[in-house]
DNA sequence: CACGAATCTGACCGTTCGGTCAGCACCTGA
DNA sequence: TCAGGTGCTGACCGAACGGTCAGATTCGTG
């Protein structure tokens, strides 16, 4: 296999096809060697670029773990339960639906992926969420709700890939204002 | 391994072993080995009661799958869609409470399980539930509401293991009577 | 042109997995 | 007593995985 890159953007090629993979197979069903496969190199160029398997997960995700992590920072800032409420439902759909094909990826590994370290801070970060979703109640109705939402738009979100952005937020904004126990 | 059972009851120790490990590892993530550890016999003697992995988790879904599929003849028997929305939102909930620890063994991975032989049909029978759910309207917000609230049942409601069945049944219930849109 | 760094390869390694197989111990009934 | 079925074992197999490595090729630059 004779094959001279000319410009080395087999970085981003190799970024690009992961995501398509696991987008399809998931990462956990997604080999090193497929990936290689899809950009057209050896699975040793892939590991040239990224140091394992997981580096690639990290860069992939690195932009919504940031954003998420601004959000929980906002909320904590939010002494009003009312309020938090408020910001965590908008921030959260505005998340998920800004990073709807990149939480797709995970295609409901999230359980064995939150234990990598590259969500080491995920778990308690959607624990402030939930509660904050919940009016900071400890009502275990509110709580419930709190968490089906949550989990259900983060599992169904990558789905409408074919519906415009606003539209999909504004759905999810509905559904979440008529379903969200208000704080008591 | 000096082992000799009086009673052959391993079949059934086999069953519960895996439905432990099942709930915490995932089905994936768990081996044969494991299973026949946690029972205290070897790998083989699973692969002697069961023809292969997947008929254990086939025996272990098996009535969860039956009670799925006789839900859904009820919604289809169902002609006018605010009662089918009503039996499909009813008849869910109850089946998520009462199979919730069977639901709690696939653990994230419905996507990949779905492919399996043994969950051949959940797929179209998923899609006709959503249908119902959302009223057998075609509006987006209906179907994403629909499909929301359907997966984030799905995907949490083996996390309140503590929470009586009658309480987590009138929560999901109320729930789901805010939330849906109702059939226009 | 020469040289070192960057890029990439094929071969290889250790591990784990699901699954197979020959055979051993035990129980039962003719 | 002994033939045969049941339950089970340890050893083994091939495939797939993530990852390593020495070396080849290419490229930028003095």
């Amino acid at each position: 296999m004779v094959m001279a890159r000319p410009t080395p953007q087999t970085h981003d090629e190799i970024l690009a096809a992961a995501a398509r993979r696991f987008g399809v197979t998931g990462y956990r069903g997604t080999s090193l060697q497929d990936i290689a496969g899809e950009v057209g190199c050896s699975k040793a160029a892939v590991l040239y670029h990224f140091a394992n398997k997981e580096a690639i997960l990290t860069e992939l995700m690195a932009p919504a773990i940031g954003a998420l992590r601004s959000l929980d920072e906002r909320i904590m800032a939010q002494p009003d339960p009312a309020t938090a409420q408020r910001v965590a439902a908008e921030g959260f759909v505005d998340l998920a639906v800004r990073f709807r094909t990149e939480i797709a990826l995970l295609r409901g590994e999230f359980p064995e992926l939150l234990q990598q370290p590259v969500f080491a801070h995920i778990q308690q970060i959607s624990e402030r969420l939930i509660d904050a979703l919940a009016g900071r109640s400890e009502r275990a109705p509110a709580r419930i709700c709190a968490l089906v939402l949550l989990a259900g738009i983060a599992e169904t979100c990558g789905e409408f890939a074919d519906v415009p952005d606003d539209d999909l937020r504004d759905a999810l904004l509905a559904l979440l204002r008529r379903a969200l126990e208000p704080a008591r």
